[in-house]
RNA sequence: GGGGGUGUGCCCGAGUGGUUAAAGGGGCUUGGCUGUAACCCAAGUGCGUAAGCUACGUUGGUUCGAAUCCAACCGCCCCCA
């Protein structure tokens, strides 16, 4: 049969890595437009982290593309595959949450998810709700429906394995509980980063035991981080949040490599790939500050934007000072005969953990007092009301004597 | 159950009795450079105004002196069964 493949589809499929398998994604396309039936995409959570970044945005933006093609989305919380922690691309055992924390993240998780979904067309479920039913017995079951020779197979174990890290029993039953969900579920289609190959393929299986129609597995690719080498993970230090500022945003956009510029374009923006080029032709600057005025864009809107991008130039472009910067109240015990000991100062207005690290803040010449550098140490410097007191390039707190 | 290993600062990792607050790397901070909060370069990186204090899994010992030796305990890894 001669697949047409129309906008949408290739919509829907620009940016996987990997399509298991094509032409039954094809299939399943038709067979859902003849019978006027909508797919079900399945896409897996683990509310580890209340915090979500541009790249767990990747796999949700892709969810909401198949909404906006008419197709079921299907978001299934983690509530018990979280409490297990998903081994995938890990070099060690994921810390263990407890349902409760895991419920109170999702929460949060949620509120977010929401601002790239379509709440009113997706359908949520948790993983409890069906594993809390199981008995031993019913897991034990689970267990045996793979073996442990495949799931060494995997090259995170294997990794683990050959360098004497540990594996936890329970690390080999997470890939179960989440293809089991696709089985619970009836997916026509899995999300997943490509580190989650083994877990989605998994669930094919499970669903052919199951006498079920196996899902379509598709992997997208894994966002770069700020540093533009490792995968974007909070624990890195390299992830630009949902939530983040708008100043936030814009800043650690603009401050990841030339080359990841294409890779944000195609996975974190919904720019069409024609206007992507566009932008990519232009010089990197220009292009880098539109990259980072359309994430802020996406998560805040077009007036934070600009104002971020205002931001951004006066405080690093220009090396200024912005214009709302958190006010400090002098406490009146700090002061000697009018005076006060920079260090202290420094400390007392959260710009500094230690008076050590302020006294080496002073002494790397990192201190100023409006625009002026104060680098002795021992300095008492005397105060007046609005003074801006900035610690490096991006800290700064407005001072009020009272 | 038997045997062998191992546990160091935010992380990795060197260090087997004394100038060790503890090499080296990563990270982070500050400075310089820059279109950039990138790259690169440099410096710094336990706490304390200071005297000093705290730190090498835990507890206790040996010693003038221990991360380094001993004992017990706890955690982890490997091999054999």
């Amino acid at each position: 049969m001669g697949f047409v493949p129309d906008e949408s589809f290739q919509e829907v499929t620009r940016g996987a890595v990997t399509i298991d398998t094509e032409e039954e994604l094809q299939k399943k396309w038709q067979a859902s437009k003849d019978r006027q039936q909508p797919l079900r995409i399945k896409l897996g959570v683990d509310p580890t982290n209340p915090q979500l970044h541009v790249g767990h945005a990747v796999p949700l933006r892709k969810m909401r593309q198949f909404q906006d093609a008419g197709h079921q989305a299907v978001l299934i919380i983690g509530d018990y595959t979280a409490c297990v922690g998903d081994p995938s691309g890990r070099d060690k055992t994921r810390p263990t949450l407890t349902h409760d924390q895991v419920r109170e993240n999702a929460e949060t998780y949620l509120q977010q998810a929401w601002k790239i979904l379509d709440k009113d067309r997706t359908e949520l479920c948790w993983n409890g709700d069906w594993f809390r039913e199981m008995s031993f017995l019913d897991v034990i079951a689970l267990c045996g429906r793979t073996t442990v020779a495949r799931q060494l197979e995997r090259d995170d174990f294997q990794k683990r394995f050959s360098g004497g890290l540990p594996i936890n029993l329970h690390e080999f039953i997470y890939p179960l509980m989440q293809a089991w969900d696709s089985v619970k579920v009836r997916a026509d289609v899995e999300l997943g980063g490509t580190d989650q190959t083994f877990n989605l393929l998994l669930g094919r299986d499970l669903m052919r035991q199951e006498g079920l129609e196996a899902q379509v597995c598709m992997t997208l690719p894994l966002l770069v981080g700020t540093d533009g080498s490792r995968k974007m993970s909070k624990t890195y230090g390299n992830s630009i949040g949902i939530t983040d500022s708008p100043e936030e945003i814009f800043g650690k956009t603009m401050s990841i490599p030339d080359e990841a510029m294409r890779d944000y374009f195609t996975l974190a923006t919904d720019l069409s790939l024609s206007e992507i080029e566009e932008k990519l032709a232009l010089n990197p600057r220009e292009c880098k500050g539109f990259l980072a005025r359309t994430l802020v864009r996406l998560y805040h809107d077009e007036a934070a934007a600009e104002a971020a991008e205002q931001h951004f130039v006066q405080v690093f472009s220009k090396g200024g000072i912005p214009d709302d910067i958190e006010e400090y109240a002098v406490q009146g015990d700090l002061l000697e005969d009018g005076k006060v000991w920079i260090v202290k100062l420094v400390v007392e207005a959260g710009l500094s953990s230690s008076n050590n690290e302020a006294r080496r803040n002073v002494q790397a010449g990192g201190v100023r007092l409006d625009d002026l550098r104060v680098d002795d140490a021992d300095a008492r410097v005397e105060l007046s009301d609005g003074m801006v007191l900035r610690v490096g390039k991006r800290k700064f707190r407005k001072l009020k004597l009272v």
